[in-house]
DNA sequence: AACTATTGATAAAC
DNA sequence: TGTTTATCAATAGTT
């Protein structure tokens, strides 16, 4: 710049900073036109000014494309979906954003799996490939653990009526004979209790 | 710019344009970055290189906080028909069908590839699925492994050539020369052998 | 990647 | 806003 270096931080001087906002958006766009042009990038660049006019972008295409090309892409790179399966509340658009992230990374897989085989498949693309795999085993075991959850709380459940059951007969026996030191028909002394995070693989 | 005027049309030359891509890109974002700070402006830039890479950059909040921004705001003034091929937000209903659509289509996929039913699956059905993947792994790694290996035996291979040359350059020198206890061009005391299994992943 | 000669961008002033 | 000018910043070519 010229006549006095520049300190990143606001201008506070709100004349200056208008003036400043139009200049430099000017080069910006223009940067921004000029790598595009020689080095054959797809840019997209949206500028709100702080009064919240808009200033866009977009380079090869429409920004709509372009933000859809965007989404795209993050959705299919982004893990975060898959560390966090069961979010407590999720309204039916976050709902349809996660299912969507998660089709997505298994249709990579699938293009992966489908797509010419493995033997052109360069470093980086088996990295890439590698990974979704290591994806799909995070859900298919995950998918195991719910179905070992549900039968454990099956089996808790059945526990918890067959003992009840058992100490009715227990009491009802005891109430109608006079035998002491009865046996109780099943030991009760190890209760079936499984400590969450044993099934983790 | 420097030692010579830029001309503003695609850089033919693959490594000039990937140098000035990278250089360029750093500078874009920098101003990005500055033109936001000194003027309290919010601005989102998407970078897609030639070869598809991603670079982005969102200041005052997430990208996806500033897309929905600028599609609220772009809503609100374009006429309908410029939305109308690809909506990006559809109403949930629309939503929820295109997504069953892909899932079926998705499962379809699955179905095809590991040959049983997967809609409904149940354990035993997981475990053929996990088994399948862990296979899947193993070919990828094995693939990897080819690849590492093949490296490591042409770096031998040049190795052994070099190795070769010196000692025939050291035997014609030896031979034209009466000098004692000439150093060897290389120091061969160490050679490059690489044990099997230390890529084992 | 680091350097440097130039060009390009721009802050201040008008 | 547009123009000018003095400076600073970015970077093309080179090593």
């Amino acid at each position: 710049m010229a006549r006095g270096k520049v300190q990143l931080k606001r201008i506070e001087n709100p004349v200056h900073r208008q003036v400043t906002f139009c200049k430099r958006r000017a080069g910006l766009l223009k940067k921004a036109k000029e790598l595009s042009v020689l080095c054959d990038a797809e840019i997209g660049l949206v500028i709100f000014s702080a009064h919240g006019k808009l200033y866009e972008l977009a380079t090869k295409g429409s920004m709509q494309g372009l933000i859809e090309k965007y989404l795209k892409f993050t959705r299919g790179t982004q893990p975060e979906a898959i560390t966090e399966p069961h979010p407590l509340v999720m309204d039916a658009k976050e709902e349809a954003n996660v299912i969507k992230q998660e089709i997505e990374t298994l249709q990579k897989g699938i293009r992966y799996l489908f797509g010419g085989g493995l033997g052109t498949m360069a470093m980086d693309e088996l990295q890439v490939l590698e990974k979704n795999l290591e994806i799909w085993m995070y859900h298919v075991r995950s998918m195991k653990m719910n179905i070992m959850s549900e039968e454990i709380q099956a089996l808790r459940d059945k526990e918890g009526t067959l003992k009840a059951a058992n100490k009715y007969l227990h009491d009802l026996v005891l109430e109608n004979t006079s035998v002491t030191n009865f046996v109780p028909l099943v030991d009760t002394s190890y209760p079936l209790i499984i400590q969450d995070g044993i099934f983790q693989l």
